[in-house]
DNA sequence: GTTATCATGGGAAACGTTTCCCATAGATTT
DNA sequence: AAATCTATGGGAAACGTTTCCCATGATAAC
């Protein structure tokens, strides 16, 4: 079943069911009731394909995600294709394997399918211009920014401080009288990703209340409990003292509260634990978690918004920074 | 950039490209080596809605997911990209909102993708035989069975035995002496849905047991904390005596367990609590959570399988029922 | 009554592949 | 030396659309 078997069966021309179908043009009424009617009766829908081939662009969105199992991002993807889709689009839902280019992922994806954007969601902030300038189709980097001498006119973004955030998480723990913080965070050998850049806010604020900075309160560790959990161990092991936890994740910050409640600790009595990003889990936790949270639902929202500013050309790359919430839920205590 | 430049660059004609290309027919060794070398040379890559709109088939997977929030899905979804991609195959990533009717979503995709294959995830149980059949193509269902009157030869699934896990998990609990036992799980219009099958379970574990089914002792609740939470709290309020609660899920048990703890109740000494699914997060909560866990990465996988064996023609449609762990981690205790 | 204008709809090319079928040339057989 | 076979590669049709351009008939203008 094919336009040529529609426009037979409708008693009409091939173009002119195409019109119909696609609301272009100028068909009298009662030829468009009469295709209508046809395309109604026999489920027709036109081939994906084949329309792409022709209008050498397709109008799908694509979504590069990086961590598709990371829960902050599950409502983020949610509003994503929710917004996508109000706009008449499908959304691809493409997992970009941690360690993958998701650059190149989507360049080799722009060329095979025609897409119409590019979402990139979760990932490092490491991308040189050319590779922006390669992918000639509109896109929005959510969730990453970029520090390399890449010129912004490039590209958009729409992200959070993660310095300023960092900092603020930090500043709270020191103005409630800790001054051995433990840090916990990824860092990967690529600069510029969102560990290496909340551990800069991290530092700041040390730095600025006259805290010495020990690395050794560091450690590095993926984004979920069981990495929280043991990097948590380790840090336990060099036998420091701690009065605090900054997670630069709240999976991160449930496995070290596991960690410390499970050799019988007090949070916050004995350790006061603070996260990042806001999921639902950390306020369910026992004690439930404080945290930086980040307006998620927001940010997509904003990102579809604009990849379809992009798209339409009614603007220019633009960058959207979002304002985290410090949320307090009494993980954090004041000390001495 | 497409395929006639190719062409004309390496001297040859487009047919031997597309052949040297797909590495059908025979090209020499020569030629090979000479397209394959502008190939490389400028980036070539085929355009992949000529390619399926020629094939009439995409090589295209969709991965259909009702729920994509779910955090017991997240690994699933990750294998099951990753077997696919193994073969050599695109995913495709498909959110169907709740309430949606997954199959008519398939159903258009297909048409209008010439899709390969669709494993559908999670999602109700209620679908004729008539609209299998009217997806003409290979598929697998994965957390979905279906009880309706539908010829077993016409799909193929790959599930737990949802009766016999909560039937397991029930007499568990009542195996410790619990006998106040309270279910929560999400009971939708539609019969046949994950919910109800446990609902079967539970009650049989109980009747087994001589125990008599109390109905204000089950709750309808959204698989996710905040309604466990709820859910919990509208149970504590009916001063009903209870000693154990099972959740349909672990979400719901966690929001469930932090309903009993924040009221100052002790788990397990207080109430028992079980959950479902085996997430990350029922390890790493305080207390750990015992749960009835869900081989979720083997079932993925399996899914891959079926679908490949469906498409390849080498076997029939398939039914897979694997088995769950009950894992004890002490949220619940012997009583009396 | 003739010409200009307009609304509507059809024909055909083009999008970039794949694949069938045939042509060519060199090698092998008779 | 002629005939046959084999290996290789090219031409062209086809996949199902969209869209440009033109044809047709009706209406309006002169």
């Amino acid at each position: 079943m094919n336009i040529k078997d529609i426009a037979k069966l409708s008693g009409v021309g091939i173009a002119t069911v195409s019109r119909v179908i696609n609301n272009t043009g100028v068909v009298s009424e009662a030829t468009r009731a009469k295709v209508m009617e046809v395309v109604k009766e026999y489920n027709y829908i036109p081939n994906g394909n084949a329309r792409n081939l022709k209008k050498t662009q397709s109008n799908t969105i694509a979504l590069m995600v990086k961590g598709i199992s990371n829960p902050f991002f599950a409502n983020m993807i949610k509003e994503v294709e929710r917004q996508v889709n109000l706009r008449g689009c499908p959304l691809l839902i493409q997992h970009v394997e941690d360690g993958v280019d998701e650059i190149n992922t989507a360049l080799q994806l722009v060329k095979e399918k025609n897409l119409y954007g590019v979402i990139f969601m979760g990932g490092t902030y490491d991308h040189s211009e050319e590779k922006f300038k390669q992918l000639s189709i509109p896109f929005v980097l959510t969730t990453i920014t970029t520090t390399q001498d890449v010129d912004p006119s490039v590209f958009s973004s729409v992200v959070i401080d993660d310095v300023q955030e960092s900092y603020k998480a930090t500043s709270y723990l020191i103005s409630l009288g800790h001054r051995k913080i433990c840090f916990l965070a990824r860092f990967p050998l690529v600069q510029h990703t969102t560990g290496n850049r909340r551990l800069l806010g991290y530092i700041k604020a040390l730095e600025e209340h006259g805290i010495e900075y020990d690395p050794a309160l560091v450690e590095d560790c993926e984004y979920s409990p069981s990495s929280g959990f043991t990097a948590t161990k380790r840090l336990l092991n060099k036998k420091k003292e701690i009065t605090a936890v900054f997670a630069a994740s709240d999976t991160i910050a449930i496995g070290a509260a596991k960690a410390l409640l499970s050799l019988g600790l007090s949070i916050p009595n004995d350790v006061s634990i603070i996260g990042f990003d806001g999921i639902e889990m950390a306020e369910y936790y026992h004690p439930s978690l404080d945290t930086i949270s980040q307006p998620g639902v927001d940010m997509a929202k904003a990102s579809v918004e604009i990849l379809f500013d992009l798209i339409s050309g009614q603007s220019a790359n633009k960058h959207t920074v979002f304002e985290s919430v410090l949320v307090k839920r009494g993980s954090c205590r004041k000390i001495k």
